[in-house]
DNA sequence: TTGAAAGCGTTACCAT
DNA sequence: ATGGTAACGCTTTCAA
């Protein structure tokens, strides 16, 4: 069966007590019996159990990740550079996909919670902030990754989106392009970047494609192609799109071509998150840059700093988005 | 303070014995007080603790999967279809990376074990398979995913392999292709897929392109871009390479195109796994499906029924990959 | 139908 | 330096 602190500290001739002292290096012991503890313990093949100690008030180790979707890469390359960053600290990820459900982002928030995970980092849409107001007043650690909450004070670590519209706008703009149509789903992120982008066309006394609209597909590669036909068949094409994510660029090009237009020689085309498909699409496409690396390591590290309250001020850390040249852009002639 | 079971119990004027019953739903309990507990379980916004209940010896309701590579699109998207049928099941899911690091798989295991997961899911490497032998004997639940130990006894969902290779060669033999080229990590699947394909070039008195070799590059889309640019610069250059996996394939054709060569017209290649970037290659990728949802939700299954002790003989449960056909190969002339 | 009490495997305080 | 023991929050007999 199971071997417990009470196997071994029979086989060693100690008490519990002191067993549990030689695990967790506290109180003091001497060296010949911390000795021959751990030797025992070796023979014996002891493992800890943490639900015990966890039961007793100490860390379960392990965070709950809130992610939209594991199968969209750049959800799947955040989540990969979070679960890296926890390894390194000895934390464990429960990874939830939640579709930007708001049934079920709440549904895994109660479930994780009675787990008793230390803290939640949500990467998800919740639209509804109820439920997570109410994890911050029962003083659960939480953390917002790649999706910003200004309105309300949780820390964070997000894009700077309105610069990552920005850089996009710019680009396009310095290109000669006067239009420009837009692909985006109804997200925060997204109308900030579309702030962003519009200040631009502002500055130039430019104004958006008309035939711009959300869109709400779940495929974004399907959403793409469909929005992109659409603006390629009006009667007021625009010269470029900005799409608010690679694969939604990537559906872009394929109708594109599919249509019988050149990249980037008939349209331009710029993405967003810079996750590794890029280089798979033909042409390479130019895209807004999420440090997404950097993003999980910063999230990672600000969790625990918040579980072992090193800082009880709220923090917000806001990374900034770069424009990353390849050849899907084009000065227009 | 965190509301427990005592304090559900003095309100309602039971004891925990009659709260613990109607939590589970256990015992006989009148009607009345059912529905009183429940009321003022509610009101309390009372939340069972599952790691108490998981020391008396209930299910953590948790699996740990410790798959190589979440940014790889095949294991993402697995692993997401895993969680979606682990969701609707009840079980979360702790996902690890592993980098096909045997240290990594090893920490990992011992980790996921003091925090008593119900069962594991393997998807990596595992060349040791001590460790593994060790959790069997120790009656924990293991399935393998995506990855065959034949030589030994495991509960397993496997894609067959050999008809994967043997499928790849067929296909590109009966485009009249005979000197063809492979590319593929050594691992045990690949060596098997490239058994199937052994076995269709024999049948055809053809062999193998002679610069094959297996690569180790961890970044698959170079690494395909390298081998491709070694085929291609050969004196024997192949009219034909099969990728062993999509990302494999995408480093073949970006590198052929950059070397002057048009896919398929001068060079064919087919891919493995039918994973979402095969549409945004470019040509679409002719590709072995695996049937990756349907393995997220065998594999699933089948681990839930060991944890119930459904079955207790061993079972193995072996998926059929197919052909796909899409624009990246194409009849010798 | 309900409740008392004995665990589950730890930690932590207080003695010794 | 070491050990006894009361928690932690729950489940599960066994009595009542």
């Amino acid at each position: 069966m199971k071997v417990t602190i009470y196997d071994v500290a029979k086989e060693a001739n100690v008490s519990i007590a002191t067993v549990s002292k030689v695990l967790n290096n506290s109180g003091r012991i001497s060296e010949k019996t911390r000795k021959k503890v751990k030797q025992i313990m070796k023979e014996l093949n002891y493992q800890p159990n943490m639900l015990a100690s966890a039961l007793m008030g100490k860390q379960t180790k392990t965070i709950g990740l809130l992610i939209p979707d594991l199968a969209n890469p750049f959800f799947s390359e955040l989540a990969r550079s979070i679960e890296d960053r926890g390894n390194e600290l000895d934390y464990h990820l429960v990874i939830c996909n939640t579709d930007y459900n708001n049934a079920k982002e709440n549904r895994y928030l109660s479930l994780l919670k009675q787990k008793r995970v230390d803290g939640f980092i949500l990467a998800s849409g919740f639209e509804k902030l109820d439920k997570v107001q109410e994890l911050i007043s029962e003083e659960i650690p939480v953390v917002i990754v790649a999706r910003d909450f200004p309105m309300f004070s949780v820390n964070a670590v997000a894009l700077d989106d309105f610069t990552g519209g920005y850089l996009a706008a710019k680009h396009l703009v310095d290109l000669g392009h006067k239009n420009i149509g837009v692909i985006a789903r109804d997200l925060w992120s997204n109308r900030e970047r579309l702030r962003g982008f519009h200040h631009v066309l502002a500055e130039n006394h430019l104004t958006l494609n008309p035939n711009f609209q959300f869109v709400n597909e779940v495929d974004h590669i399907k959403a793409g192609r469909n929005m992109a036909a659409k603006y390629i068949h009006s009667d007021n094409r625009p010269t470029a799109i900005f799409a608010c994510n690679d694969l939604l660029a990537a559906g872009v090009i394929q109708m594109a071509k599919e249509l019988g237009l050149d990249i980037p020689q008939d349209l331009s085309v710029v993405g967003f998150d810079n996750t590794s498909i890029v280089s798979i699409i033909e042409p390479p496409l130019t895209t807004i840059a999420q440090p997404i690396q950097n993003m999980g390591k910063e999230v990672m590290d600000l969790m625990v700093s918040i579980i072992n309250e090193e800082k009880d001020a709220k923090s917000r850390v806001t990374l900034l988005p770069s424009l990353v040249l390849r050849k899907s852009t084009k000065k227009i002639t």
